[in-house]
RNA sequence: GGAUGGGUUCCCGAGUGGCCAAAGGGGACAGACUGUAAAUCUGCUGCAACUUGCUUCGGUGGUUCGAAUCCACCCCCAUCCA
């Protein structure tokens, strides 16, 4: 089976620019292709994790990838599927972001040193603040402004949306910054393809453009479908925010447990969209139904875990999960908070403070409310009284399993 | 710059002097049912205290026994005009 085969099963493409010229030039690994990443977070998450893997798949196919930095483009802020603007982020903090973009691609994708011999798919990082933040502004709109239309512009979907919210010109200026690092990378490297989002796809194809009338060259665009769940709504989104591939922001068991509790009906997505896994195999999973979707669950969150952390992590986090869920004995690898002399109050710590401390209830209020409606339990034991206490003694050890709801837990412990 | 309409608790959105911690919906959270799913039903949703206190309605001052509600100034947003 071919790249171009392999992602078209997956549901991976979303829209192409020249169906036949993309196939012909990823399936022969000649393309030279760039895909975007603008730092507007010190990690990357798992929109972006979709990108990396296309990317690592390209990679694996011969073709070279060119993982841009959004250090210029970052400054402006992408209107693309946002309702409102973005806030501004400083030049440092965009450069800290992009560091930490790099550190973490690097897991993912072959990168090279840029010696004369070496192999053809080797991936390279540039940044584009490198050629966007000396730009002088007069020189830059005759020699490349020139080439836009405005009403054409605002045809474009990712305006249309905002056109009713309000659009400000430095955010409209966006999506002739990502046609400028098109055709810079096109004359620098080569560059004749671009990759990205399905939110993307205005933007890029303003990049083709811009080659087409600047050099009379033709590039190409593709956008991956943006992977969304039964509702409709972008995956890799919880009420807390992003679910995010540094361990530090999401830890392993966190990003275990999402993936776990995808809805069925998103399973066999999330397989095809997200994991390396063998079609034939994923086939044979959508077959299964009912209580057998389980099962799938686990292998998603399993081989997504173990993609991001690592062999070791994903299996603590897989023993966690069942200990907790299936088994009920405790397990060492869940996450655990440490008590200090100060969470003491005459030698006793109410419940209402084990769940504040341990991070399981961010108030009183709420911790009240917990175990007024019956969501608490320590060691398997309902706590039913909002006053019960707690003596240090009894978090020494392995400390006492705390747990709010059905799926928060946190071993708490004290020295 | 001018005119008009707006800024309310996580979101949408009622509320035009006390009965407002603020209707209603959504979301989130908890319980029941389940498969760590969905749907459904119930509860709950500012903080702290066991029935009382404290902080909130763009900002700052003011009027009043009392203001989300009235007044002044300011900031921000939308629409129309320039």
């Amino acid at each position: 089976m071919t790249v171009f085969e392999e992602l078209k099963e997956r549901g991976l493409l979303a829209q192409l620019t020249d169906e036949e010229e993309i196939k012909e030039l990823i399936n022969g690994g000649k393309a030279t292709f760039y895909i975007g990443f603008d730092p507007t977070a010190d990690s990357l998450h798992v929109g972006h994790f979709m990108a990396l893997c296309l990317m690592k798949r390209l990679q694996m196919a011969g073709n070279k990838p060119i993982a841009l930095i959004g250090g210029g483009t970052a400054m402006i802020g992408d209107p693309s599927g946002r309702s409102d603007l973005r806030t501004m982020m400083t030049r440092e903090t965009i450069d800290h972001n992009g560091e930490c973009f790099k550190k973490q691609m690097s897991r993912f994708i072959q990168f090279g040193e840029g010696g004369e011999n070496e192999d053809h798919s080797r991936a390279i990082m540039v940044n584009n603040a490198d050629w966007l933040r000396d730009l002088n502004y007069i020189e830059f709109i005759r020699d490349i402004g020139v080439h836009f239309s405005v009403n054409r512009m605002l045809t474009a979907e990712c305006y249309r949306q905002r056109m009713e919210k309000g659009l400000s010109f430095l955010e409209f200026n966006y999506m002739i910054m990502q046609s400028y690092d098109f055709l810079q990378l096109y004359e620098k490297y080569g560059c004749n393809m671009q990759f990205g989002g399905d939110d993307q796809w205005s933007n890029m194809l303003g990049g083709t453009e811009l080659i087409r009338r600047k050099l009379g060259k033709d590039a190409y665009a593709m956008t991956i479908t943006l992977l969304l769940n039964s509702e409709g709504k972008k995956m890799g989104k919880t009420q807390k925010g992003a679910v995010w591939l540094d361990p530090e922001k999401t830890s392993p068991y966190e990003f275990y447990q999402y993936w776990r509790n995808v809805a069925d009906a998103d399973v066999i997505k999330c397989l095809k969209m997200l994991t390396f896994l063998p079609l034939e195999q994923i086939r044979e999973m959508e077959g299964w139904e009912g209580s057998q979707l389980n099962r799938a669950k686990e292998i998603l969150a399993y081989e997504l875990t173990e993609l991001v952390h690592g062999k070791d992590e994903a299996e603590k986090a897989k023993e966690s999960a069942r200990a907790l869920f299936a088994g009920g004995g405790s397990a060492a690898d869940m996450p655990s908070c440490r008590l200090t002399e100060g969470d003491f109050r005459d030698g006793t710590v109410d419940i209402l403070d084990v769940l504040v401390k341990s991070g399981l209830c961010p108030s009183r209020s709420e911790a009240r409310r917990a175990v007024e409606q019956g969501g608490v339990t320590v060691e398997g034991e309902k706590v039913a009284d909002i006053r019960t206490l707690y003596r240090p003694e009894q978090f020494s050890g392995q400390g006492l399993v705390v747990r709010r709801g059905k799926k928060s837990y946190k071993r708490v412990y004290w020295e």
